[in-house]
DNA sequence: TCATTAAATTGTT
DNA sequence: AACAATTTAATGA
């Protein structure tokens, strides 16, 4: 296995670009903006590296500049069971940040990507100076609920296109995910490995999406028509 | 900038 | 899991 410690030998401070994928901080004072850019640190992370780790204290909250990250915890018998991604845009961890406990999932990238971390200190600084940012991660851990309850509904469907068409569209979540546009980045492979299911079958259920004018597929990765078709993904095979 | 080659990704069996 | 077809990225003239 991977040390996990070479993700923190390469952090760097962020350039503007960089800054400006973070969404959060346009929502905060002068002040307020000025101490969390400079605590903020970015890093690149490659597959097989571990992000954050189950077990280990919450040092940062992460958030995805760019590249998509998975996120899963290991059952007693060893098998991994993978919950979600995370592609740009998406912050996570402040459920853990804010009671200052252990991490409670493992975060790992599906391919190389960038990840930006903020010390649990600071987050705590913000959440007790602005306002816009208590709104923020008001609103993120809202959005994630209704995620999650979705997910769940997912878990109970055994028809894998409308599986796959669910795990797209919490994908494309503009609220939770907004770093990921028109275009998700990711290759069927990828989302194979997120839903669960074979790339072959993925493949066919993405066909499936793009003749029903859900979705398009790109090389490399998956242009959205309509979310809410996706969403409402009706049993039509 | 263009052409060639290697690598990645997709579509299919 | 394997294969061919397609697309992209890398290389060098």
């Amino acid at each position: 296995m991977v040390s996990d410690n070479s993700l923190h030998q390469r952090r760097r401070p962020l350039t503007e670009p960089e800054l400006d994928a973070i969404p959060w901080l346009r929502l905060l004072g002068p002040d307020e903006r000025e101490r969390a850019v400079d605590d903020l640190r970015i890093s690149e992370a490659q597959p097989g590296e571990f992000v954050c780790r189950m077990g280990r204290p919450a040092t940062y909250w992460f958030g995805v500049v760019d590249g998509l990250l998975k996120m899963s915890t290991d059952n007693a018998e060893g098998q991994t069971m993978t919950f979600t991604g995370v592609p740009p845009g998406g912050w996570f961890g402040e459920g853990t940040a804010l009671k200052r406990e252990v991490y409670r999932y493992n975060i790992q990238p599906l391919r190389n990507s960038l990840v930006a971390g903020l010390h649990v200190d600071t987050f705590h600084w913000l959440l007790d100076h602005s306002i816009g940012f208590n709104r923020f991660v008001m609103n993120q851990l809202n959005e994630r609920l209704g995620q999650f309850i979705a997910a769940r509904e997912i878990d109970r469907l055994n028809n894998p296109d409308i599986r796959v068409a669910r795990s797209l569209a919490a994908l494309f979540n503009p609220t939770l995910y907004p770093g990921v546009g028109e275009v998700l980045r990711i290759t069927q492979q990828e989302l194979a490995y997120l839903v669960g299911l074979s790339r072959q079958r993925v493949n066919e259920a993405l066909t499936t999406l793009a003749e029903q004018g859900s979705i398009r597929v790109e090389y490399g990765g998956l242009r959205i028509l309509d979310l809410q078709a996706l969403r409402s993904q009706i049993i039509k095979r």
